[in-house]
DNA sequence: GTCTATAATCTGATAGAC
DNA sequence: GTCTATCAGATTATAGAC
């Protein structure tokens, strides 16, 4: 079987030079798309054209077309890997087993999603939004998606958050809550600091008995 | 005094020619914006091009800087009359005098935006987002801008959702309703149809004691 | 007030030498 | 795998004839 340009992944051990070189690539395609953030993170989303990222990895522009084959195939990459993102940060585990209600935890997993959104604005806007002119997921991609929005799912429905109502207002309200801290007080706190209430609000909609058995 | 080619507002009687002229002029801009919002509806707020435009009024693009100094300017016209609209819209009388208590008015008023918002995705980005690369509004807009948050709040409070925190809570709520309408259910009422109940949710929070009264 | 012509600059992407 | 050269196109905006 030929080697697959296309993954990258497999290795056989009786090729060490294609090893090194596999790996050499890996990496550059990595440095590529650090730099790919970056360049959006002070451009915009949409700020993000071939020559400055070239210029910024130290290539001509016409370089990265060994390693990507589009503009496309780039957000792609960048897209799929905040959704890996994502589900990471979410389903990190609390320290040491440690117990807490799952009035905490829905609290707990609120102020992460919030935090995640927050921190990083252009990655919300490429998660969330759809404000890139013409990007399409690749079907691959589209599936991590879906994994990871499925993940968010079946933690909330853990901690009383069951039901596609009850789901689409609890990510109605987080949203909004991250929209309004990113368009109007970037950096700050103003709408952070209304997460616990708005949790505690929703859950006494969702699932009063949880808040009830709190008290 | 001369006349001022910017406001095109007064037109002394005692210059008919003038006054036929300036009154075509201003009907030929209003005529560029409406083409500008058909095509920013087909294209996305950052596909507005001069040359597109042009074509859909019927002129050159280059005829266009005779009626705007800039594409900015053209921006800037846009983002004043969506806020005009708004505070017209928000600001319109319920029919004949009917009365309502403050809590129907609260449902009423958080419709009223939530549809004005979701019928028209690109004047919500243009309003409440920013995602037009390098659009900065000028003094003037914004300040028209100001005014109708302004106005907004004041309905706010006059239906029970008083204070900073109520109202960003409220802001929040309903912009988060609005994106989630737009962005995962286009054209359908998947996040319409919890206005009402989020709504609830937001005055129970804020303002129990109206809820208590209207049990 | 509209046009032609054009400036000046940016874009993504390809061909082919080395 | 990186380069030079270049294509083919877009963009906003200005100058000047009519």
């Amino acid at each position: 079987m030929a080697r697959d340009p296309g993954t990258e992944a497999s290795a056989s051990s009786s090729t060490p030079q294609l090893d090194r070189r596999t790996a050499r690539r890996i990496r550059t395609k990595a440095e590529i798309v650090e730099a790919a953030w970056d360049l959006v993170r002070e451009e915009g989303l949409a700020g993000l054209a071939m020559r400055d990222l070239g210029k910024r990895v130290g290539m001509k522009a016409q370089s990265i077309y060994s390693y990507f084959e589009s503009k496309n195939d780039i957000y792609d990459t960048m897209f799929r890997d905040a959704y890996l993102d994502f589900n990471s940060t979410m389903e990190a585990e609390n320290e040491d087993g440690e117990r807490f209600s799952d009035v905490d935890t829905a609290l707990r997993l609120s102020h992460r999603f919030f935090d995640f959104c927050t921190s990083d604005p252009v990655r919300y806007q490429l998660l969330f939004q759809r404000t890139i002119p013409d990007f399409v997921p690749s079907e691959e991609s589209y599936a991590v998606a879906v994994d990871a929005l499925d993940a968010l799912t079946n933690q909330l429905a853990d901690v009383g958050v069951a039901g596609d109502e009850s789901v689409d207002l609890w990510t109605a309200v987080l949203t909004g809550l991250t929209d309004q801290q990113i368009s109007n007080d970037p950096g700050g706190d103003r709408w952070k600091r209304l997460v616990d209430r708005a949790v505690l609000m929703l859950l006494g909609e969702v699932a009063p008995d949880l808040i009830e058995a709190t008290k």
